[in-house]
DNA sequence: CGACCATTTGATATGGATCAAGCGATGTGG
DNA sequence: CCACATCGCTTGATCCATATCAAATGGTCG
């Protein structure tokens, strides 16, 4: 069985009340109209920054640190949706709840921006609707994504992920892991053992370098991609 | 290792030529704007209607008869996606490509439709614009279901899948199956042994009644919602 | 230094995969 | 119309990847 995670329950909820300007180089139109919307907030390691099922009133977006979103078994088996980095956009809904809990892994600083400014906003500009549109078809890729790893050995899935760590972070070859052990085994649908021996046995075989637990060094990206299926 | 169907490809591609009426009672406007668009094509049991990674010139809309999505890894792992039954669409992209393939189940009546028109239509018609938002996000919810549903034992994932059709299908209770064990096993990442094997303890344990191998009866739907997790 | 937490490592158990055979339904050709 | 091949499904025996249980190690912070 999976996690129990410590989660401080943190209701911000009075959120995004002025605007801000945030100069940012973003790279399409709505993620700078997101920039102008919203207010930054502080939350702290482990704090909830929304539940599941609660109404989706704002979309979120990471400035600094890491969110992951989750949802919970009746059993407590946990499982990681999506790992969020800075520049992501998360917490988007079509309906009028969150689908997934999600929490800030280390201390973040997160843009809070009313979701109904933005449909109000849909509603008269296209570029904006379609945008919105973009997005939840980025969120269903991923998905899709992540039902593929599913299938897979443990080997497969721990590359796979180091994999796509390794693109989403600027840094090509060497990744730093915001997320423990615990984080990484539940997204992966592992437990935590697994993970761990997984990466001594991918260290063992020279495709990484682990030289201290939370860095990897991707030392044979051939070798994990061929791992990749 | 999973299946290798065996799939004659046949190329339509030349479809969606004049637009045909069809009464029809649609929950909602889009639905209705999809059938005065489209072209209804037959397709026979295991004909390709696209492939991965082919251009998405085309949405669809299952008329009658079942459609698998799916993908194959490199080493003939077949993950399927989703099965689309009559009303549902299926194939809308955001980008240019098909995520996955798609292939009739059986012999299917599907409704093709121009992306293009529908996408312009959408650049004019709100409404129309937040219908295809609406339908990814349902697409996305499904697959997020289907990621819960690959964590669990093999009894949750084969409940988790009875209940779901059975709630598709309109007559609650009964369920008939129009997709072999190998798509089940191939949907569940099961092998087929265990989506039998699975079945029989179900039957067993006078949970369901399976009087021909693709018709099952839910005899005790609170012992199934149990194992749901 | 000592307590705590995250991670690794070891020993064993087990759920589901794999390998193999049997069975029933469907269809085909003689 | 029957014999037989084929196909989809079930059942059985065994194996193995990953889970589980348990303990050791290491890093961090008071």
């Amino acid at each position: 069985m999976q996690s129990q995670p410590t989660t401080q329950t943190s209701s911000h909820r009075q959120a995004a009340r002025t605007a801000r300007s945030l100069p940012k180089l973003a790279s399409n139109a709505f993620a700078n109209q997101i920039d102008l919307m919203g207010a930054p907030m502080p939350f702290g390691r482990n704090v909830e920054i929304y539940g599941e099922n609660e109404p989706a009133e704002y979309v979120y977006k990471v400035i600094s640190g890491t969110v992951r979103t989750y949802k919970v078994l009746n059993d407590g088996r946990r499982q990681i949706g999506a790992f969020y980095l800075p520049g992501d956009i998360f917490g988007l809904e079509v309906g009028d709840e969150h689908s997934f809990s999600a929490e800030a892994i280390v201390e973040s600083k997160i843009l809070v921006v009313k979701r109904s400014a933005l449909v109000s906003l849909a509603a008269r500009d296209n570029e904006v609707a379609r945008q919105l549109w973009t997005m939840t078809a980025g969120e269903l890729q991923r998905a899709q994504s992540h039902i593929m790893l599913l299938i897979k050995t443990a080997q497969e899935r721990v590359a796979g992920f180091l994999l796509e760590m390794a693109q989403r972070s600027a840094a090509a070859s060497e990744v730093d892991l915001p997320m423990s052990r615990q984080d990484i085994a539940d997204y992966l649908g592992l437990t935590i053992e697994t993970v761990s021996r997984t990466l001594t046995q991918l260290e063992n075989s020279a495709a990484i370098a682990v030289p201290t637990s939370r860095r990897i060094v991707l030392r044979n990206r051939a070798a994990l991609s061929r791992l990749n299926a």
